[in-house]
DNA sequence: TAATTCTTTTTGTGATATCATTTGAAAATG
DNA sequence: CATTTTCAAATGATATCACAAAAAGAATTA
């Protein structure tokens, strides 16, 4: 059980936020970060343990990370990361350049000189956890570039839906990294920032899809295949 | 607080069905419905009674459906129907464009003839439903007829978020519908079923948009922020 | 030795108790 | 009369308890 508690990742606690929203939280960073195996079972009882609290808590925590179906609770009420399937990710993909598409296309016009600096900014940090093989600071400002840049529309409705296929596509991301050396070899985070600095709708769409696909483009199907039809043994 | 019992739509509570399930499904159908006042809040306490249960599976209920956006639980603690606005609107309607041409777009590989006619025989009972005026029976098989067009793809992963986008949408056909009298008074399902015959991608995903729009096209937007600027008045 | 049955332990679910926060109305103040 | 203050009731959050279902071992059988 002890040996678990290694891959919950840090995270301070503030006053205001309630006990489950903590456990939320930080459940939900391990998951992005990939730190759950698929087909491991979780149990209530045991992530309470590890946290030192009720399973109260634990409970509405977990329920609310299988809505956004980053875990399955399942009809034998066990509590698993979902497997991947070569189907079932080549569809996370595709729908995750719908949303990102339609995320970047809709925030365009609330796109400020100020934001895009900032946008840069953020580019160079991840610049230089890629420099530095900073494999969790890389996945966590790539997320916060895509981000800030989405939510630059004030009444945007897909983030949460976006933040969901970041959850399923977390765990695997672990898995595919144990067969590529480098999973983010190259980003097009410049063509964004190009095509924003010239509010180019088509070239920011272009770029964002290539973003996504160059995390993955390299894994041809009978290498996912490869990796995903044997998920068990690794 | 007996009032509000009269909102919730009869559920058939299944013996496998948790009463953590039962209650979800029974909130979610009557917010799909529009039956909840947007700003009105709820209690769980509320909830627990009108349902005689304790209040531990309607926590784990209304965090599930606030987790899906259809309700929003407050810093202050209070859980409400989130508030429409005319911008908010028009992102959901544009969102739901984006996710429902994505989704039918993935699906019609999937699509047999059989499938075809299924979704003819629910548009001929969803007719029947709109000369009987039967808004309840109307909206629920609209719903049907486009959830079964997408899960024909087994693979999908949308469908979830199509689920929320219809509950966000939920309480605001509520507040249209007592402004114009008929919500759906044209629909695209025949141009959709002829797409599908044909197996025509581009025809489908003009139907599926035109489908859309057409519930809401006669909302023209100083209608709407006609409708949605004073809520409370309604 | 392998499969099956039985027993013990673990687990998820739901109800209840407790506590701090919030609400809302009465009381007090200006 | 309007505003602020006070305080009892209601509410959400968490821990704990009880129970039934499931899982894991242990014992038994073929």
């Amino acid at each position: 059980m002890l040996k678990n508690a290694i891959i919950l990742p840090e995270l301070t606690r503030t006053d205001d936020m309630t006990v489950q929203e903590y456990i939320y939280l930080r459940l939900r960073k391990s998951i992005l970060l990939g730190r759950f195996e698929p087909g491991n079972p979780i149990t209530i009882r045991g992530i309470a343990e590890i946290l030192d609290t009720s399973p109260t808590p634990v409970r509405e925590a977990l329920r609310r990370l299988s809505t956004e179906h980053a875990l399955k609770m399942l009809p034998n009420r066990r509590i698993v990361v979902p497997q991947m399937t070569p189907e079932r990710f080549k569809e996370l993909i595709l729908l995750r350049v719908t949303l990102e598409e339609h995320a970047a296309r809709t925030t365009l016009p609330f796109v400020s000189n100020r934001l895009v600096d900032q946008l840069a900014a953020l580019d160079e940090r991840i610049d230089q956890a890629v420099i530095h093989t900073e494999r969790d600071i890389l996945i966590t400002m790539n997320q916060e570039f895509h981000r800030s840049l989405y939510t630059a529309n004030p009444d945007q409705v897909v983030m949460p839906m976006i933040e969901s296929i970041w959850l399923q596509l977390g765990p695997f991301t672990r898995i595919a990294s144990r067969h590529v050396e480098e999973l983010y070899v190259v980003d097009h985070h410049k063509e964004i920032l190009a095509a924003l600095r010239s509010r180019d709708e088509a070239a920011l769409i272009t770029a964002i899809a290539a973003d996504i696909k160059s995390a993955v483009g390299h894994l041809h199907a009978d290498a996912l295949e490869r990796i995903l039809g044997n998920p068990v043994l690794f």
